[in-house]
DNA sequence: TCACAGCGGAC
DNA sequence: GTCCGC
DNA sequence: GTGA
């Protein structure tokens, strides 16, 4: 074992308001990156980060959303030594800030569920420190009562697919005689299809960690005799792209719970923890689709996407509408503060991060002292314009324009607007065009559009800024801006070049959603193939870590409702790709 | 325990 | 590899 | 955080 050495950058000695203090942070590591940054924080003020709780420590520090028993729950300890101060995260940043240790009472620094002690120096309770819980009972939790699911399994089949706007696709699915199915027939895809599950599933009991389990609010966690109801999903109800969607009706049942849920997905967002921020917004996704009022934990349970912790918050918002854990904790000035520069094109976390931690309270002062790229300098100077969205009828004068200039030079170019407006949105973030060909190689492509369309913009003064050009392989992108003349605001493009072969793929790429496309490119995986904007490929081969070995072998790329098809998807038309 | 979509470019 | 963008 |  090698010594780690704890030479990470400190500030000068004078100014370590952390110096001599040892800190435990809750959870204790720093795979978050907002917890990674406040962890070298306390470093650099010359704190010493304790990886296991010992007697040295000084502080603990808590993340917003923990709370006091959660950490007692998880160290496996009935109360933590007097001497100890338990506070919030809020207490590095503050203390930072003010150049001082602050006072650890202070109300803004509590960690919810600990009341600090009378006086920290007492001496009859300084004793009896780290007293460890005899180890507690796991609560068992039976294997699957795999009846129940039986029936679940087969109900409303073809409900969706019954209402289904487009007849002919339908048919197609439901001939044998079907040419997808040829695909099928000859694809090895099809040699580990249907298998079957060899339930050698003899897990007695789910090893269940018990830590971490961040209880409900009320003390003893009333351990409910019901038993685990199981899920069983096919592909139909699981992928949001089986399901068309035109996005929410304003009477949406289950609306406190969505919003709140969506709050829960923004402040992970902004803490920088991904999977959790998406986990919450795929669940908002299926229960603002969900045309009945979820009420209980059960029910909850039942849809894709929602396990048992957030079925228990949406059973608690259901009855009190709000969710306790979160309920101070999202609107920080702070965090205001980062989302106001992380609107900024060109920041996203670390860099809006960084200006935060620099002590920057304003684009004005971001711009004056800190050091920015090209597109971030553009982006705070329009950040109203290209935080604005622009309405629909705005965008089809663009699209004339372009369509205009681009045609003088080769009439046989093609020009799709794609993204939200191809979806029928009335008002739109940017504009995305796709520009095709018919026989037109990447190469003619580029020469016609890079090399003339976009000078020639340029100089007419119609396109303003250029933020990057990308080309590789078969397809090209240019990102930009653009201003219609009498008018002062930009408005971002992008541009994407398609040889007419990959068309189709580029369509579903281009037109979206984002949620969309990443349901359907999983769906593609679960079959074995890979869906890109170039194309759907089979005989993908991944090694460990997911790690691309081999690109594939080309299926299908021109045939927007083909891929469908292959995919084995309804055709959904743009309006309906929402979701 | 692993994946969660999959890509290009700047640094 | 990380960050940012689509 | 969920699902396999
Ligand atoms: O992470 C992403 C972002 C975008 N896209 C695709 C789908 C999207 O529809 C299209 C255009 O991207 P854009 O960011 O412009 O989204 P939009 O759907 O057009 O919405 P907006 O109105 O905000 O521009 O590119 C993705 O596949 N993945
Ligand atoms: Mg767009």
């Amino acid at each position: 074992k090698r010594k780690r050495r704890n030479m990470a950058k400190q500030v000068p000695e004078d100014q370590q308001i952390f110096k001599g203090l040892h800190f435990y942070f809750f959870p204790n590591d720093d795979k978050n990156p907002a917890r990674k940054m406040r962890i070298a924080k306390a470093i650099e003020f010359g704190a010493q980060w304790e990886r296991e709780m010992n007697k040295n420590i000084t502080h603990v520090v808590v993340d917003k959303l923990m709370q006091y028993p959660t950490v007692l729950k998880y160290l496996k300890m009935n109360s933590l030594p007097n001497s100890v101060h338990v506070v919030s995260e809020i207490y590095l940043s503050e203390c930072i800030s003010y150049h001082a240790l602050l006072n650890v009472g202070q109300p803004q620094f509590r960690v919810k569920g600990y009341v600090a002690p009378e006086h920290s120096d007492d001496p009859a309770t300084a004793a009896p420190t780290f007293s460890i819980n005899s180890v507690k009972p796991l609560e068992l939790k039976l294997a699957d009562e795999k009846i129940i699911l039986r029936q679940l399994a087969r109900q409303e089949i073809s409900e969706e697919e019954i209402s289904l706007e487009s007849a002919t696709s339908v048919a197609l699915l439901l001939q044998d005689s079907d040419p997808v199915e040829d695909f099928y027939r000859q694809s090895p895809v099809n040699a580990n299809r249907p298998a079957d599950p060899q339930a050698t599933t003899t897990e007695e009991f789910d090893s269940g960690s018990p830590i971490m389990d961040e209880g409900s609010e009320t003390d003893s966690a009333v351990i409910p005799t019901n038993q685990p109801i199981i899920k069983r999903q096919d592909i139909q109800t699981k992928f949001r792209c089986m399901h068309k969607h035109i996005g929410d009706q304003p009477g949406n049942p289950n609306a406190a719970a969505t919003t709140i849920l969506q709050q829960m997905a923004d402040y992970y967002s902004q803490t920088g923890d991904e999977w959790p921020a998406k986990a919450y917004r795929k669940a908002t996704g299926t229960l603002s689709n969900h045309p009945t009022k979820v009420w209980t934990k059960d029910e909850a349970l039942a849809l894709p996407h929602i396990g048992k912790r957030l079925a228990q918050k949406i059973e608690e918002i259901a009855f009190t509408n709000h969710l306790r854990r979160l309920h101070k904790v999202i609107a920080e000035p702070a965090d205001a503060l980062l989302r106001t520069f992380m609107k900024v094109y060109g920041a996203g976390f670390a860099k809006a991060s960084e200006w935060v931690n620099q002590g920057h309270k304003t684009l004005d002062e971001v711009v004056e002292k800190a050091k920015l790229s090209d597109n971030q300098r553009v982006g705070i100077k329009h950040y109203a314009d290209f935080n604005a969205r622009i309405p629909r009828e705005e965008v089809a004068q663009h699209a004339d324009i372009i369509r205009k200039s681009l045609h003088k030079i080769d009439p046989a170019f093609e020009v799709i607007v794609g993204g939200s407006y191809r979806r029928g949105s009335t008002q739109s973030g940017d504009i995305d065009w796709i520009v095709t060909c018919p026989n037109t190689g990447p190469a003619h492509l580029r020469a016609v559009v890079i090399d003339k369309l976009v000078p020639r913009l340029t100089e007419s003064g119609f396109l303003v800024a250029s933020f990057a050009t990308t080309s590789r392989g078969s397809e090209s992108k240019w990102h930009g801006a653009s201003c219609l003349t009498g008018s002062t605001i930009w408005r971002r493009l992008d541009l994407f070049l398609v040889p007419s072969n990959e068309l189709g793929a580029a369509l579903i790429y281009f037109t979206g959603d984002t949620v969309f496309n990443r349901s359907l490119r999983l769906l593609a995986n679960t079959k074995g193939l890979r869906l890109n904007q170039r194309g759907l490929y089979k005989d993908v081969i991944r090694g460990r870590r997911h790690i691309k070995s081999s690109k594939g072998i080309l299926v299908e790329a021109k045939d927007e409702r083909r891929i469908f098809e292959i995919l084995r998807v309804p055709w959904r038309p743009p309006e309906h790709r929402i979701c």
